[in-house]
DNA sequence: AGAAAAAAAGAGTTTTTTATCTTTATTTAA
DNA sequence: TTAAATAAAGATAAAAAACTCTTTTTTTCT
């Protein structure tokens, strides 16, 4: 649904923002390391959003990657049409050039539904809320659940 | 959701199965200009199918592509399983290695419910139902909707 | 038998996505 | 004011997906 590099933003965000994060400046090599992604392109990420105003960044020794005013109510669909273009709720299943309700393809209707269910769920959530699913320990960003020992 | 590729060939099984194809053989080059797919990619697509059983073809003059006796109860996610393999409804929606009920990133149980609505819908819905849909004018193959000229 | 039609197969190209490596610019602190 | 740390930028590469072109095989018809 969402590219891989939109999960990582997403991911990377909510990093940033987790209780135990929110207070101080994060390296990318840190970050990179802490939820597995590939540094260099978690970088690139995190400079796109940073361009955007999502989150902040300070060069030099002691700097690094934070969140900002803005950064825990950004609504998950701001991200997302950040990294990937809302063209992708758009799109026919079946792969045809155009497909709406008035030239469906077959499977239009069946999909369209749940197409709109996401979108709206992408409307509504923010990083605050995915923020509060990890610190109530009911997920997880990175596989090895690392951080939790580090607390 | 599924890759083009697996739209195409979706889009090209229901065309063979079509009430006004489904008693003839069809070229490559015909069914690509028709459903406006690039003829060599389609082509490959539908070899696929054919070796899977899902539809028939022969060679040589008044050859080309044609249904069988499988093909209109064939269950769509027996071409999704074909082409894009069943792996897509697994992957974690953030990017993370792994993701299941009981190590889930903050987004699956958002999502999970509408994902396997979506496979329980490939599971139920057969090619006959998709035919069924053109036949009725409910909805399109192509764009620009040609053979409804043609009949 | 030979020519033509068509799928099948092989090999290659282009585009997009994901990932890596290197250099530059900025900031801090000694 | 120089060295070190770090984000930012640039350039390149690798992998996957989508697409194209060419050759081969099979079949039919004359």
């Amino acid at each position: 649904m969402i590219s891989k590099t939109c999960g990582y933003a997403i991911r990377g965000i909510v990093f940033l923002s987790l209780e135990q994060n929110k207070s101080t400046k994060h390296g990318i090599l840190e970050i990179a390391e802490d939820l597995q992604i590939p540094q260099h392109f978690l970088g690139k990420i995190l400079q796109d959003l940073v361009r955007r105003g999502i989150i902040s960044s300070i060069k030099g020794p002691h700097g690094g990657f934070f969140v900002n005013a803005k950064t825990i109510d950004t609504p998950l669909i701001e991200v997302v049409e950040a990294i990937d273009g809302l063209g992708i709720f758009k799109k026919c299943f079946l792969g045809r050039e155009e497909c709406s309700s008035i030239n469906p393809c077959p499977l239009h209707d069946e999909f369209d539904g749940c197409r709109s269910a996401i979108f709206k769920t992408f409307e509504n959530l923010k990083i605050a809320d995915l923020v509060t699913k990890i610190e109530n320990g009911d997920s997880y960003l990175s596989l090895s659940n690392d951080f939790a020992t580090e607390i």
